[in-house]
DNA sequence: TTGTACGCGTTATCAC
DNA sequence: GTGATAACGCGTACAA
């Protein structure tokens, strides 16, 4: 019977304490038991298991030079999509043996910085993101010291790194085909500003030319979205305006959504004889009104799909490899949000 | 084959760089540049800023036997909830200098338990959980080996660990009294099965107690909330029974009002004709019909009195002082759908 | 099959 | 002020 330590048990401590070696100990938890006698294995797992033992991964993770530790920087954790987004990276990263750490940047970017710093510190095998400033000469140190890096959706043009994430300009195409097929013609898109954010910009520009193409009316409104005065304005202003064709609103992302229809619902609108179609899916929008139309997004698919790019750059010697772009397909949830 | 990558440099590398020793590179990085003298300050910001050197997190975390993370589990990442007390936790880390290694359970008993582990293998120094098994053995080691332990809301009898949570007594007075106050006489209480979740049981049991204090009838369905139509039954019968009093539902936290909402969108009820209060303010709470009444955690003051539990905890010495409560109050945020 | 010795990058303890 | 050196806990050649 050993007295219960208020310190953590070492490698040493257990070996002493089964009649081992440091090396048999090790191999036992580093998954080569096969190689140790039956006897060994048994001492070994109970005296681990007296002692509460286990092995220090800060230790190993030195001399081995792998952390077993992915980093992910959030641009805003209180996304639902962002949460599926990291809900997929955890599931693919656990099925590796892969620990993950978060940091949320609230679309800060000095913040950014000091994130991106500290997962470097914690010697990351990976780095996920989807944050929001200009790091381009960390972000390229980074990749020059053979970390991997995936960016999603906002692409850095100066960095090389996988990029995963939508389709927009499908996604966009998909949003205008069905709202024109619902009779709308007069369009306002709402988003917030493009800035640095690639695929708001990707998105924003589809909209554009799609819009052109159809012939339809198109508007855009890119403010933050804080504001909610002046978001209320510009849509009042919208709707007012005098026109003979059927109005809708078109929403950049779930943010933009969820202020669109703030603004909708104070200024008494009806949902349908409005249009709304929202990308995101989010928990809410078969509940309001008559249901909200969405884009959704494959979110468990794209945050698998950046640890196995990840991984894939990890085995192959990192930068020697052309950098790819992974695109995934949004899908239509009709509701009566574009229903007249 | 000499590799194309070069490494992470070393502090090493550094002191050869800048001329200087290994100690005075480590002090000027670990916060006692006052005591370099300028020259050498200048000498050696600038070898490392040419090497782009980073100190290596995992080293003086096995040397010092400090990691400088905190670790997290929570039961539910998809739940908005928990996202908002995480906000709070990862600000206050921020604050003190420490890392936050976030851990999703699923719900899981065996993923905590794998996620315990890992966490408990990268000697985190202090551990902030909300999640589900009962893995008294484990964490009774955890805090044998000196881990300060905070849990949120769900307290285990076993384990000498504070608590940071809703005041569960009182805000279910307030959705009573809140719900008497506009006439509602029967009530029925929608609750995920208690289980070992001890807020559960608290806000459950004081429920009964409060109904019968009140003179009110009331009612309860426990059971998981995603078999839809088992809900959707209990709710109807429940509004179909003949009675003379208003009836109103009262949910125990978000996934309950999400699933009741769905529950009444789905029988055609009509808010507010139907009261309907849940306990965990929603972004989408204002925007579903006439708006739902909830009651709002302090999300962020949960997350960072959790943190400030562990900081006290880990200074005096850990387990010879004796576990403490912190509570806190929810406040009634009213809408229409607690109006007749 | 098992044990020994060394190195991983850092901090702490001394000496100068 | 500054520098040499010994741990920290573990993986792993290499020796037995």
């Amino acid at each position: 019977m050993t007295t219960p330590t208020h310190q953590h048990a070492t490698i040493l401590e257990v070996a002493r304490e089964a009649g081992a070696s440091k090396t048999s100990v090790s191999r036992y938890f580093s998954g080569e038991r096969e190689r140790l006698s039956p006897n060994l294995q048994t001492s070994i797992a109970a005296a681990a298991q007296r002692l509460g033992y286990h092995p220090n991964r800060m230790a190993s993770g030195l001399k081995g030079g792998r952390s077993r530790i992915i980093g992910m920087l959030v641009a805003d954790i209180r996304n639902p999509f962002s949460v599926a987004v990291m809900h997929g990276v955890e599931q693919a990263c656990r099925e590796r043996g892969l620990s993950l750490m978060v940091c949320n940047t609230d679309n800060d970017s000095a913040l950014e910085r000091e994130h991106l710093a500290l997962l470097t510190s914690y010697r990351v095998e990976g780095l996920v993101m989807n944050a929001v400033g200009s790091l381009d000469r960390e972000l390229q140190a980074l990749v020059e010291q053979g970390t991997p890096l995936v960016l999603l959706e906002r692409e850095l043009s100066q960095v090389e790194a996988e990029v995963v994430g939508l389709d927009n300009a499908r996604a966009l195409d998909l949003a205008l085909d069905h709202l024109q097929a619902r009779g709308y013609g007069e369009l306002l898109y709402l988003s917030e500003p493009p800035g640095l954010a690639s695929p708001r910009q990707a998105r924003l520009t589809r909209f554009q030319q799609g819009v052109a193409a159809r012939a339809l009316a198109g508007e855009v409104h890119c403010q933050t979205l804080g504001e909610t005065e002046s978001l209320n304005r510009a849509i009042g202003n919208f709707l007012a305006r005098p026109g003979t064709l059927p109005k809708a609103l078109l929403c950049a992302n779930g943010n933009a959504t969820l202020a669109a229809t703030r603004a909708l619902h104070s200024l008494g609108a009806r949902l349908g004889e409005t249009g709304l179609l929202g990308i995101d899916e989010l928990d809410w929008c078969e509940l309001v009104g008559p249901g909200i139309t969405t884009l959704a997004q494959p979110t468990e698919a794209i945050g698998r799909a950046a640890v196995e790019c990840l991984m894939r750059r990890r085995d192959t010697g990192g930068r020697t490899m052309p950098a790819r772009r992974v695109h995934f397909q949004a899908s239509l949830i009709p509701r009566g949000s574009t229903c007249r």
